[in-house]
RNA sequence: GCCGAAGUGGCGGAAUGGCAUACGCGGUGGUCUCAAAAACCACUGGAGGUUGCUCCUUGUGGGUUCGAAUCCCACCUUCGGCACCA
């Protein structure tokens, strides 16, 4: 057969022709279209770092392709761009080598401008917004001063972390390692108090948490939000100190009330200076300047030994009227709750170790579930220890004999619910000597004497006890707490404690109140006694939004000596951003130190005023920045064209990596809900759907970074194999969520194949010489709309590795059938055009070059997404499974529509099955049409 | 510790109750070439074999089922998030 060669795939050519092209005949502009369905597809604002990366392409590609798809399949598909510019790198690079942040941020915009658009994609650059433009930052001003007014904004001191070396103001991201050392200069960082700007975020937060009930994001993304704002239900529980003061806990338990054996509050807290008795005032003073000194981190680190101190003071347990001591302890954090909890050592992990350190009375008040308890029989400590290891097994109780120190062996029983304890105990007071006792731990606390079994029901029994064993075994005077005793043997520690809910116990007229309806009951008894109520707490904090920066929109407030704080009049926005500024580091904003800034005249009095310095959170501009593309640097009275909105929004399908999951994604959806409140928007939601890709690793499976050498410049790849290529292949690499790793010599495959496809579309074979026969056509048509469904669904799923799958599965048996008559029959240029409408969204400069050749009308992108007929994808042979006990012994080639008798006759006819059945009789037969028979024998 | 995701050939991965390893990379052999590269073709999980076949194999151990990578239980490993949140 005699070939006509094709002409040589020259991406780079092409692809600049059609880039274009598309741009001269403005087919990527977006308009608003009543005819079609909209479809506002978004990907994650980019940060102007310089150069695009190939995390860009990963991020953005497989973005593009599904909103090219979106559109062959007749959405009006808005896919805008711009740009997150404001932010620190811009200001870093200042400092460093003295660029101006502007001009430092605009030539990057520029840079990658022409970046973006070799990768092809359907951008709106008409619609592009970038936020460091005074036309942009007017209303990111403009949404302060509104949330300001509605009561969301205001100002407290809060602590920042400062490097005492670069005389700066660190953001988090700045401050490395477990030390908390500066990026920079490695100098631990310190804590500096200072009064900033927040939003009241918090005011939303069950919101934020419902909310997630109606959109459609990753499972993963809303169990991080609502990990986030950490909701939870309790009661809040008035205490009283001894001399009178109230002092309000907060706790998620209060049917553990009644072992409320002690108080903690935060080292901070307000009440500590008036309760402290003067012997204690130097150590609480002492502590509390310690604990001012550490960084909110470490005080949180978690393995760190427990410390805190005695304030002297005493408060009174509202149910129990018992006197228990107020101390003051880290790990009680003044910025959740109250800053102050009841301390239920007994049902506490935390509260139990403190008790245990500092000797504190621990009384449990919740059965245990689990009937689990234990007791350790002493050498010596019963009359026949022997026989009562007899008892124990005749008894089915189980036990190890094993030495006690160096006493000799005792008896480790462990026990099993009531009834066993019960006899145990009794079985116990028969056989122990004088001079000695035994308990019993866990689901009940008994210490059995020759003459009585105590009970350990309140701070009473518990010293009573204690006294009593002291003065029968000397070795243990030191302990304080008979739970610090039994704390002392490694065997009890895992039955001294528990969180569980179950039966209230020693707890008053409560004792015997079940579990499940302990807290209901104690809450609602609380509330008819003017104790406490229901009440919920959020560990979500409030949104700090100030920073101690030049590049970043100025916070629009002034204060007046006379008429105090107040914003910016909406007519004077914006308050522009000076370019002549000192960016040398001080600790504060460079703003403080411009004068022609800082002093303004007062908007009421006419006086002199002085500006807000700090600039804010770069959150802030892409918390709005969907709003803004829909009509760019808007010049009506509101940040965007209603009538635009209106068509345009919500964003219908958001992509983006999932470092976001909790910060910028929270953020937004907080904008969305107070822009609904202010009447812009009517919806509640910003993003109806969200899907989240993982990230690019370097060849060597590890984090792309300078330092290890490992990045991938994608201009190096784009310029020899194309864009397309590059595309192509970042969607193969492996499921998008999870992300992957590059690999050369993968990308060259992919360039492999897309050869392929060129070839098999412009490579002109010999006519055959044959007419097709009607199964060719048949099996060719078939293979044509298999991949039709199994393209459209995948990347309709955002699967685009198994989508290209399909594709070079499809091309692999074209390269054969074009050998064979059946080449230039109708269904051959069928499965051409199909073809190159389907890798269209994945590749769209190869597909419009073949479309043009194969006849197209321009452009294949405003082409109809191929449908696929079932009947024509349907089989007509099938593979019949035939298995025997489970094992796959014969596979035949049957018709589609065999009939039940005869696949079951036919799959017990043969050979090899047969051979296993032998002799034996069919215990069942199993028949699942299409698919197989399954012979049990 | 809590929450979430993942574990399948030499590698990236496919298959979510019915043929495990699709597709791609890598490897081996071949065609073409003076030669090489490219391209193309064939083979490629392991072990055995009488080669018109068998056994083993989806992190580990159990279970459900005629049948399990897939469902259930327990555990191990890796990654991500949160973490003294009362």
């Amino acid at each position: 057969m005699v070939k006509t060669k094709a002409p040589k795939y020259q991406p780079h050519d092409l692809e600049t022709k059609w880039q274009a092209r598309w741009e001269a005949t403005g087919l990527y502009r977006t308009t608003r279209d009543d005819d079609r369905p909209k479809h506002y597809a978004l990907t994650m604002l980019p940060y102007p770092s310089g150069d695009l990366h190939i995390g860009h392409w990963y991020a953005m590609a497989p973005s593009d392709a599904k909103a090219r798809f979106m559109r062959m399949n007749g959405y009006n598909v808005f896919f805008p761009i711009g740009f997150d510019a404001f932010g620190l790198p811009a200001e870093n690079a200042a400092i460093k080598r003295g660029i101006h942040p502007k001009k430092w941020t605009m030539d990057n915009i520029a840079r990658m401008r022409i970046q973006l658009r070799q990768m092809g994609a359907m951008w709106a650059w008409d619609h592009e917004a970038v936020s460091c433009l005074p036309e942009y930052y007017k209303w990111t001003q403009w949404f302060f001063i509104k949330l300001y007014e509605m009561g969301l904004a205001y100002k407290k001191f809060a602590p920042v972390d400062f490097c005492p070396k670069c005389n700066t103001t660190l953001a988090r991201e700045q401050v490395w390692g477990e030390d908390r050392h500066c990026e920079r200069c490695s100098t631990p960082v310190v804590k500096r108090e200072l009064n900033q700007w927040f939003f009241k975020i918090t005011a939303y937060a069950d919101e934020l948490l419902d909310g997630l009930d109606k959109i459609e994001w990753p499972e993963r993304v809303k169990a991080m939000q609502r990990n986030w704002i950490g909701r939870s239900e309790g009661a809040q529980v008035t205490f009283r100190t001894e001399r009178g003061d109230p002092l309000s806990v907060f706790t998620t338990r209060p049917d553990t009330l009644w072992g409320a054996t002690f108080m903690v509050l935060a080292p901070e807290h307000p009440l500590v200076l008036e309760l402290t008795t003067p012997e204690q005032r130097q150590q609480v003073d002492d502590y509390r300047r310690q604990a001012a000194r550490q960084s909110e981190i470490e005080r949180q680190a978690t393995d760190k030994e427990k410390t805190g101190v005695f304030t002297g003071a005493y408060a009174i347990n509202p149910v129990s009227g018992k006197r228990i001591p107020i101390w003051i302890a880290d790990y009680v954090m003044m910025s959740y709750g109250t800053g102050a909890i009841m301390a239920v050592p007994a049902h506490d992990e935390r509260d139990f170790e403190f008790a245990v350190k500092f000797g504190l009375p621990i009384v449990p008040v919740i059965q245990r579930p689990d009937g689990a308890a234990k007791s350790l029989v002493s050498p010596g400590s019963v009359r026949d220890m022997a026989g009562f290891a007899e008892w124990l097994t005749t008894n089915g109780i189980g036990y190890e004999q094993a030495p006690v120190g160096s006493l000799g062996d005792g008896l480790y029983v462990t026990l099993h619910g009531a009834d066993q304890i019960e006899r145990y105990i009794a079985q116990m007071r028969a056989s122990i000597l004088p001079g000695n006792w035994n308990e019993v731990v866990g689901s009940r606390f008994a210490f059995v004497f020759d003459d009585a079994v105590w009970d350990l029901d309140s701070v009473e029994a518990g010293e009573c006890i204690l006294a009593r064993c002291k003065s029968i075994y000397p070795p243990v005077w030191r302990n304080r707490t008979v739970m610090e005793m039994l704390h002392s043997l490694p065997f009890y520690r895992d039955v001294l404690l528990h969180a569980e809910y179950g039966e209230m116990i020693n707890s008053g007229e409560f004792t015997g109140t079940p579990g499940a309806e302990a807290r209901s009951k104690v809450i609602k008894w609380l509330s008819e006694k003017g104790l406490g109520h229901a009440e919920v707490n959020y560990r979500l904090r409030d949104w700090l939004i100030s920073r101690q920066r030049y590049w970043g929109a100025p916070i629009p407030m002034i204060y007046c000596e006379h008429c105090g704080t107040m914003p910016v009049p909406i007519s004077d926005l914006p308050v522009l951003l000076p370019d002549d500024v000192d960016f040398m580091p001080t600790g504060e904003s460079p703003l403080k130190y411009n004068e022609a800034f800082r002093n303004t005249t007062c908007p009421r009095c006419g006086g002199p005023a002085e500006r807000e310095t700090d600039t804010m959170d770069t959150f802030m501009c892409s918390s709005w920045y969907h709003y803004a593309y829909v009509s760019p640097y808007y010049k009506g009275d509101v940040p965007f064209d209603p009538l635009e909105g209106k068509y345009w929004l919500p964003v219908d399908q958001y992509t983006g990596g999932v470092e976001h999951a909790t910060m910028h994604l929270m953020y937004t959806r907080f904008f969305t809900k107070a822009m609904r409140d202010m009447g812009l928007v009517d919806f509640d939601e910003p993003m109806l759907r969200l899907f989240t890709q993982g990230t690019i690793l370097g060849e060597d499976n590890e984090k792309m970074s300078k330092s290890r050498g490992n990045v991938v410049n994608p201009d190096d790849y784009v310029s020899t194999l194309g864009a397309d290529t590059v595309r192509a292949f970042l969607m193969f690499i492996g499921p998008w969520e999870l992300g992957g790793s590059w690999s050369s010599t993968g990308i060259e495959g992919l360039h492999r194949f897309i050869n392929r496809i060129w070839n098999v579309v412009l490579e002109k074979n010999d006519a055959p010489t044959e007419p097709a026969q009607d199964a060719e056509v048949a099996e060719l048509r078939r293979c044509t709309h298999k991949t039709i469904k199994i393209v459209t669904d995948d990347i309709r799923a955002f699967k685009f590795n198994t989508a290209l799958a399909a594709l070079m599965q499809f091309n692999n048996y074209l390269v054969k059938a074009k050998e064979s008559n059946v080449y230039q029959t109708e269904a051959w240029q069928e499965a051409l055009r199909t073809l190159t409408l389907l890798i269209a969204p994945l590749t769209p400069h190869l597909a419009e070059e073949l479309w043009e050749h194969l006849g197209g009308a321009y452009s294949v992108h405003q082409q109809a997404w191929p449908s696929y007929d079932p009947m024509l994808a349907a089989d007509e042979v099938i593979t019949l499974i035939v298995q025997v006990n489970g094992k796959v012994r014969a596979r035949l080639q049957v018709p589609a529509d065999i009939a039940e008798a005869d696949a079951k006759a036919l799959a017990l006819a043969n050979d090899n099955v047969k051979m296993y059945l032998a002799d034996k009789s069919v215990h069942k037969l199993v028949y699942v049409p299409g698919k197989l028979v399954s012979i049990v024998i």
